[in-house]
DNA sequence: GTGAAAGCGCTAACAA
DNA sequence: TTGTTAGCGCTTTCAC
C-alpha cells in the first residue's frame, strides 16, 4: 500500500499539502496530487487517520441472533443512517450469551465511537459496570437510567398487549391464554404484565393455567403451546408475546392438525416474514423495525455530535394488524382439542 | 480513556512490559499489572494496536440486502468462524447498487485485513480494478480467475437447478416454465442454462413463451408467475430461481386462488424461512447457507495466514428437498388459469 | 497557502 | 526477563 509520503513526494508537494487536500482544503498542485493518488492507488490508512483523529469512524452493534429477520431489519436501519456519514457498522452476534455480550461490548468499545446494544434475554450485568466508561451506548428494547451516556428506544411494548387483549375480547373471546417471553427482559416483563392486566381490566383475568412464561424461542413457544392444549380448558385464543414463540406455536398448531382461526385464534407480536403467505395470515402487532434501527442510529449519532447532551429515552409506536388468524371463538370451550386426554 | 503509559507507570513497570502481559508473555509484575488495568479501566487502543501491528483484526463483508435471510445466516456463518479468533466483521450493504459497492470496497480495503463479497445481481466492474491490489478478497456465488489473491465459493448451481428439472419431470410434467434470474449474474446464468438444458435432455425442451427472465426480486416472480398465468398454455409447474423471486411468485398464485400444487406445482431455489410452515409447505432446491458463510471465512482465514498460497474455488453441494408443492399435473394444461382470456 | 515537526498509543527491535 | 527506543501513517499545530 502507498502511503501518503509517496503520495506526497510524487505530486512534489508535502505530505501536509496531501492530508489537507485530501480533507476537501484548498490547495495548489491539487491536480498532481489526484494524478498521483490514482497512479499509486493510494488509500489512506484508516488506522493511522483514525489515531491521530481520535475518532474510529466505526460504531459497534451487537445483536443476540443475527438471523432473526427482527434483527436483521434493525441493522439495515442503523446501517442506513450511518452509511450517510461513512461510518461503518461493526456486528457483533452475542448469541443469547451475556457473558459472551459482555466480551463482545468490551471489545467493541475499543474499536467504536459507539454501541448499539440489543441486549439478549437474560438479563446482563454488563451495563452497569466501568466498562463502558466513555462509550455512548444506545440501548434497543430495553432502558436504563445509569450511566449518563446511554440512550434508549424502546417499543411501546405495554400499548402492543393491550391492543392484543382488547382485539381477542371484542372478538368473544373469554379463554384466553398468553405465552410470555422471560420476565427478566423488559420487552417480556412488560408484554406479560400489560396483556394480563388488561385482561383483567375487562373483568375477564386470564386462568392461571392458560398462562405460560417461555423463553422468547421458537421451542419454547412450541412446548407451551403443547402444554396449553393439553389443559383441561384449552384456550381459545393465544397472545404469543414474540416472533419466534408465534414460530414455534404456528408449528404446533400444524403438526396437531389444529385449525386456526376457527379451532384457536393467534395474535402475535411482531410481523413474520412471510406472515401473509401464510394460511392463515397472522393477525400481529407490529412496529416499525427499520425505523426502530434508524433512531437508535440517530440517537448514537447525536451523541457522537455531542457527548454531553442529556439521556434520550425514545418509545415507538406499534400497531394491531388485523390477519387472517383471529377470529369468533367456536360456541363453547373446544375440549376435543385436549389430544391426550381422549 | 487510560494509556498502556498510566497503566505501566501505576504498575511499576515498563509500557513494554504491560504490552508483553497483554499478548500473553510471561512477565513478573503480572497481578500489580491486572490490578492497575483494572483499577483504571484501561482497554487497548485498537487503532494504534492496528497501526503498529498492521492488522485491523476486522474483516469486511459486503452484502446486497441484509434482510434477505439468505444473506442474515450467511453472515452468521461468517461471523462465528471469524469470532472464534477475535476478529470481527464489519457489514455494510450493497443495496444491489454496484456504484455504492465499488465505494464499499474501497472504503472496506483501507479498514479490513480482507473482504468477503456478496456481489448485487448486476456485473460490477470494481473487482477488475486496481482498486483491490493487496486486498484479500473471498467471493461468494461468484467465480473470477484474474487477481492471485481472489478466491471463491459458489454452490453447485447447475446441479440444482438439474435436480429441480428433473423432479418436474419425474412427475409427468410436460408444461414446465421457469422463472431465471438475470443472466449477467452468474448464479442467474447457471441455473438457467441447466434447467433448460436438463429440459432438453429429457427431450421436453420448454416453450419460449414458458421462459421469463426477471430480477431475483420478490416483484419481478410476481410479474413473471402473473404473464405465466396469462399464457395460452399455462404451465402446470415453475421452477423459481431463487427465494425472492419465489416469494413473489406464491403471492400472485395466492392473489389469483390458484391451487398450490394441483394447479401449478412450484419449486423455489434456496429454502425460505417459514418454507414449512406455508401451506403447502415449499418443495425447494437447497443448500447450506451457514456453511456457505463459514467457508468463505474459512478461505478467507486460510489465506490471510498465507497471502500467497494458489487459489481456491469451493463448490457446495445442493439438495432437493420435497414437501408439498410439488404433486402430478392435472390430466390436461390448466386452460382455466389464464384469467384474462376468460 | 505551504512545509516542518510533533505525536496519537501501541509494539517490536534492540540493549541491558 | 526487563526497559529503552524508534516509528507504524496520519493530522495538526506552528512558523513561514
Amino acid at each position: 500500500m502507498a502511503t501518503m509520503r509517496e503520495v506526497a513526494r510524487r505530486a512534489g508537494v508535502s505530505p501536509a499539502s496531501v492530508s489537507r487536500h485530501m480533507s476537501g482544503g484548498k490547495v495548489g498542485g491539487a491536480a498532481r496530487i489526484d494524478a498521483a493518488i490514482k497512479e499509486l492507488n493510494y488509500r489512506p490508512n484508516q488506522l493511522a487517520r483514525g489515531l491521530r483523529s481520535g475518532r474510529h469512524s466505526c460504531v459497534g452493534v451487537i445483536v443476540p441472533d443475527i438471523t432473526n429477520p427482527l434483527f436483521a431489519e434493525l441493522v439495515d436501519g442503523i446501517e442506513s443512517v450511518f452509511a450517510a456519514d461513512n461510518i461503518r457498522v461493526l456486528l457483533a452476534n452475542s448469541k443469547e450469551d451475556p457473558v459472551r455480550e459482555a466480551a463482545l461490548v468490551a471489545d467493541l468499545a475499543s474499536r467504536t465511537d459507539g454501541l448499539i446494544l440489543i441486549p439478549p434475554i437474560e438479563t446482563d450485568p454488563v451495563l452497569d459496570q466501568r466498562a463502558l466508561v466513555g462509550v455512548p451506548v444506545v440501548l434497543v428494547d430495553r432502558v436504563l437510567n445509569t450511566g449518563a451516556n446511554v440512550d434508549s428506544v424502546v417499543v411501546d411494548n405495554r400499548h402492543g398487549a393491550q391492543l392484543a387483549a382488547k382485539h381477542l375480547i371484542s372478538l368473544g373471546h373469554t379463554e384466553i391464554a398468553v405465552i410470555s417471553g422471560p420476565l427478566s427482559s423488559f420487552p417480556g416483563r412488560e408484554r406479560h404484565e400489560a396483556f394480563l392486566q388488561t385482561l383483567s381490566d375487562f373483568g375477564q383475568p386470564a386462568r392461571p393455567e392458560h398462562v405460560r412464561l417461555s423463553d422468547f424461542s421458537a421451542k419454547g413457544g412450541n412446548k407451551s403451546m403443547a402444554s396449553l392444549l393439553d389443559e383441561q380448558i384449552p384456550p381459545t385464543a393465544v397472545f404469543c408475546a414474540n416472533n419466534l414463540m408465534t414460530i414455534g406455536a404456528l408449528r404446533l398448531l400444524k403438526d396437531r392438525g389444529v385449525v386456526i382461526p376457527d379451532e384457536v385464534s393467534i395474535v402475535g407480536f411482531d410481523d413474520l416474514d412471510l406472515s401473509e403467505l401464510l394460511n392463515p395470515p397472522l393477525t400481529v402487532i407490529n412496529r416499525a423495525t427499520f425505523t426502530l434501527g434508524s433512531s437508535a442510529a440517530d440517537l448514537l449519532r447525536a451523541r457522537l455530535a455531542t457527548p454531553d447532551r442529556e439521556q434520550h429515552h425514545l418509545t415507538l409506536p406499534v400497531e394491531l394488524v388485523v390477519r387472517g388468524s383471529t377470529t369468533k371463538p367456536a360456541r363453547k370451550p373446544l375440549k376435543h382439542l385436549n389430544r391426550n386426554s381422549e
